[in-house]
DNA sequence: ATGGGGTTTGACAACGTTGTCGATCTGCAG
DNA sequence: CTGCAGATCGACAACGTTGTCAAACCCCAT
């Protein structure tokens, strides 16, 4: 319990004044606090004193800053939205792989925004992020090659690079939406619906083309009426299958092209079945899987993202061009699992 | 020593070359990027010219440590897993609320660890965060009265500071859980079970008194045998609650002191009920709401906590520390609301 | 031409730290 | 005691930027 000295202002104490207090130079107090051979014990000891007296911490940005090629142990990911289940276990993922290379986590919500994705990037670059993972809001890149040319390690996920050569993990989401049709048409389904997010997010149009795609592989006709796009919302899709459902040739299942969509799709089944018990009810197979789709009502099988390995390969791809590596973008498509959940 | 070399050319240009291209001082520059005013239009033409050629980007680290006042613009985010819906919905809402500030988030998450919080505090600390949101893992946090004699502005989110004087943002936990046993009570159950978490969690340690409590002002016996805590996840409370199910005198109805614990209540019920489909199912709510919980079968009757307005309290208080305000902590403690859900 | 005001511009130091390198000290062999 | 190697330590510059302040410039009135 050493006596702490009450310092006036807020300022926090800088190495000058350990220095100061301990009766050595600044030098010799940065090799204390750095653990650099070359102090001897007892002197070791009174720098010691003096930063615990004056609760000396280091100031990594000065660090950083004089460190030569040091880099600032942070990195960017950008995802669409923190809230969202699949962004946050990716987050997650991210943050464990992240967290044995001993690096910080600068995270941060695009909300589909191109210009906001610009705004994030320019911030992370400015911060020096050693590396920077993005889930892309923007329909292009190219803004991005000056910086992958100035070294900045950077790895997509989720969606693929457009307009820059940068290294990606995304989904086969043409396969993930083949799987979930495939499944429905196996169980005699012959009008699937898709219920789609925004044209212009890439994963949503690969989506809806598998949707298609299946579709005529499976020979059934691909009505467009049955095909949904632009919503953003659950509310959005509850509010579009339900109109679908009490069209004139109604779908008899639905395939919903993200998490929140399947939760709109799910809620407009609910609905129906309120106001008539005895409705033929259509089956719902989502693109992303919950956590908590097994207790679902009606149960939800699920197109599944296998996140901790994006995370994974994301993360080892940062990682190699952190330390250099300059060879070709590498492109890695991972194969989606479909999770059956039947009543 | 060769392995540092090998990487040419790699560096980002500097004000200095900037200024080399344009033929002006780094002033000058510098006065450009940060568009100040005293410059003629044709060299703030010039520089920007130079700056486009050679992509200058601001080295914030430096610009900070240089810059009177020293805000760097980021503040730490600490929750307990940003996997975690409650966490991540609050890691989002603060998101909302800091960028108004124009402030970057650096987040990362504890896993109720606290040797983990106190690593990440000294690193927010090194990297000199202008606020800290907390949601402690540790049961004390005396080693922060030094952060914030600092004067680093501090909140703590969801659960109360211990052995400091620092701003929080709590929930009325033990109203919360009296809403739940009110709730079921009036329904007519007499042997409610409790699952928590870690005795060593405050709020958990909250949410079981206030079930204690709440029986006996209900007039209900209260028998330690339908208590369960140092449950962690949703496994060991579908575990617990099976085990309590099968016992000589089950509970008729469960409040789940969490989320997954929630979940895992929900899957035991599940089990339970393929197994029999004619047995008693108990009445299941949780602490924490989902945003699925209309969609869960069983239906989740659940504790609602206003994410949004924690964030933004917690956000208001820091940026009050952060303005120099040095007055008393405060301790805003929210009221949650009970979502009743019925079959 | 001269002076006076304002505007533009740059030299320099400083932010807090670490790399370099030389100065000083220590221990010990001769 | 001297000499010398190795250990210890500090002065100084530098990282990339901005605050300060004085110098240089401009325009126009005298």
């Amino acid at each position: 319990m050493s006596a702490e000295l009450d310092r006036p202002g807020q300022r926090r104490a800088t190495m000058r004044e350990v220095a100061a207090l301990a009766g050595v130079s600044i030098k010799t107090v940065s090799r204390v606090v750095n653990d650099e051979p070359g102090v001897r014990e007892g002197v070791r000891q009174r720098v010691e004193d003096a930063v615990e007296r004056l609760h000396y911490r280091q100031h990594r940005g000065a660090s950083d800053l004089r460190r030569t090629g040091r880099r600032t142990g942070a990195i960017g990911i950008l995802v669409q939205d923190i809230a969202n289940e699949f962004s946050s276990a990716l987050l997650r993922a991210l943050e464990d792989e992240a967290r044995q290379l001993d690096l910080t986590l600068l995270a941060a919500s695009l909300d589909e925004d191109p210009a906001r994705e610009r705004a994030l990037v320019e911030e992370m670059v400015a911060r020096r992020v050693d590396g920077l993972v993005l889930m892309p809001a923007s329909p292009r890149q190219d803004y991005l090659g000056q910086e992958l040319r100035a070294g900045l390690p950077l790895v997509f996920v989720d969606r693929p690079p457009r307009g820059v050569e940068a290294d990606s993990v995304c989904v086969d989401n043409v396969a993930g939406s083949r799987l979930a049709v495939e499944h429905l048409a196996a169980k005699g389904h012959r009008r699937i619906a898709f219920l789609g997010d925004l044209d212009e997010i890439h994963t949503a149009r690969e989506r809806q083309e598998g949707w298609r795609t299946a579709l005529l592989a499976a020979g059934l006709p691909v009505d467009p009426a049955l095909s949904v796009t632009g919503l953003r919302e659950a509310r959005d899709a509850e509010v579009a299958l339900t109109r679908l459902l009490s069209a004139d040739a109604p779908p008899t299942a639905v395939l919903a092209g993200r998490n929140v969509l399947s939760v709109g799709a799910l809620r407009a089944v609910r609905r129906l079945r309120a106001e008539d018990p005895r409705a033929a009810l259509p089956d719902v197979v989502g693109f992303d899987d919950f956590e908590l789709a097994d207790l679902l009502d009606p149960p939800l099988t699920a197109v599944h993202q296998d996140v901790g390995a994006m995370a994974r390969l994301a993360t080892r791809m940062l990682a190699d061009r952190m330390v250099g590596d300059r060879s070709p973008a590498r492109h890695v498509v991972l194969q989606p699992l479909l999770h059956v959940r039947e009543r």
